[in-house]
DNA sequence: TCAAAAGTGTTCAGTATACACCCATGT
DNA sequence: ACATGGGTGTATACTGAACACTTTTGA
């Protein structure tokens, strides 16, 4: 029986999450150093072959929290990536895209200094700001990127980034920073509160200026809507 | 080095088109007898192992034409499927969705009713009335209509249906049969004609009515937007 | 002349946008 | 008190939907 012998079936993942820099918030990633060839000493996105017992998704969540050492919040397939000459050798990568909340990510990286156990070879980059990397990688963090810019316009997957609970003003400079454009504060404010998928707490943030109301995720619903595949990505097996 | 060995990669495709029926127009894609285990007798979607020296799209595209004799007017990588218990055998699927002009497909039949040469184990069915399928396919051909239904709200994809001219009548017909409900005709020509992606011609469908002016797609523009992946798209080799 | 589809005009509601303005806090 | 961000109000423009109306053909 012919089969599709010598293609090899990879999975990675482009995890993204925000980051308060010296240049205020910006979209990072991590990316592991390659210890191989091809592409040895390149940066490139997490991941690794795809085992026989384990699903897609399941090795994207597995390697992600290899890397990272966290639990995303979202988590959806990007591409299928399988052109002839994109590896040495013939490899189809399924790619996915995640993100992590941002609270988790820094706590995590304080953690990580307080013990020194940090993982090896894996280094965040600022998204636009990125690294030769290795393969197609380059190519296919930006499609992830067009991706999560188009999504943040018609679906809640901002709220991805953000802690339990947060302020409109946070999940405005979110938005802005996917977007790389300022929003009218009024309006922002009108157009979340008016697509219900917020929860307004009792609860106020104080700071320097006037408290700002808390907010939290309404849990029922998905950060996007993913049609009849929820079930499919759902299933981590 | 440990590779995803046992694992094999197959590409199918949902290929859509509308056919006009006793029943009206209605959306139909042709689907394969399979003959060997699994799923033996089982009626599946086009495919076949992916090749060592053919991209992923290529190979949708070469098996589309072994299948129906035509060249899609839209294609797009749908979904790369791979839960481990999808087939006997550990098998991943990227999924193409396509489109085929209707005017090409009946052109087609006709001439295999003329020369009695049709495929064998190839047969067209209406999307809503679909036999018992193989593998996970329902749910795969369920998901393609769902990304139909929602690419025809916000890209041009129902243009990939129709002959080089058409009528708006005609392209409203397509954009009805694939959301399940009637469009305004009024309504419905103001937003396509506001959308500068038809170019009006000086001929006019003359039939049991007034005329109507016939109209063809913009060639410039692609029928949708798939952002920084249409290079790769395109690169069918 | 009549039925029916092609095509135009108009109204109305909902939404995006711009921006003026008031509110509440830390300094 | 005042600067600053939180939060409200409002005017305007644009868009989608509903529907009345005119035009043009074949029968």
């Amino acid at each position: 029986m012919t089969r599709s012998s010598g293609i090899d079936v990879a999975v990675s993942t482009a995890i993204l999450t925000l980051r308060r820099t010296d240049r205020g918030v910006v979209l990072s990633l991590p990316l592991v150093r390659r210890t191989r060839e091809p592409f040895a000493d390149r940066w490139a996105l997490p991941g690794g072959w795809l085992t026989a017992t384990e699903a897609p998704v399941g090795a994207a969540a597995r390697t992600l929290a290899e890397t990272t050492g966290l639990a995303p919040s979202y988590l959806e397939q990007l591409y299928a990536f399988g052109a002839v000459d994109r590896s040495p050798s013939r490899v189809v990568s399924i790619v996915y895209w995640a993100l992590l909340r941002s609270d988790q990510v820094d706590a995590q990286s304080a953690e990580y200094r307080r013990t020194g156990l940090a993982p090896e070879n894996v280094r965040w980059f600022d998204a636009d700001d990125l690294p030769p990397l290795a393969f197609d990688h380059a190519q296919i963090i930006e499609y992830a990127l067009w991706r999560l810019r188009n999504k943040v316009g018609y679906s809640r997957v901002a709220q991805g980034f953000l802690p339990e609970e947060f302020t409109l003003a946070e999940l405005r400079e979110a938005v802005e920073t996917i977007l790389g454009r300022r929003l009218d504060p009024a309006n922002f404010r009108r157009q979340v509160e008016s697509s219900g998928t917020l929860i307004a707490t009792d609860e106020f943030r104080t700071g320097n200026h006037r408290p700002a109301r808390l907010y939290r995720s309404s849990p029922d619903a998905e950060l996007a809507d993913r049609g009849p595949l929820s079930s499919e990505e759902m299933s981590i097996r």
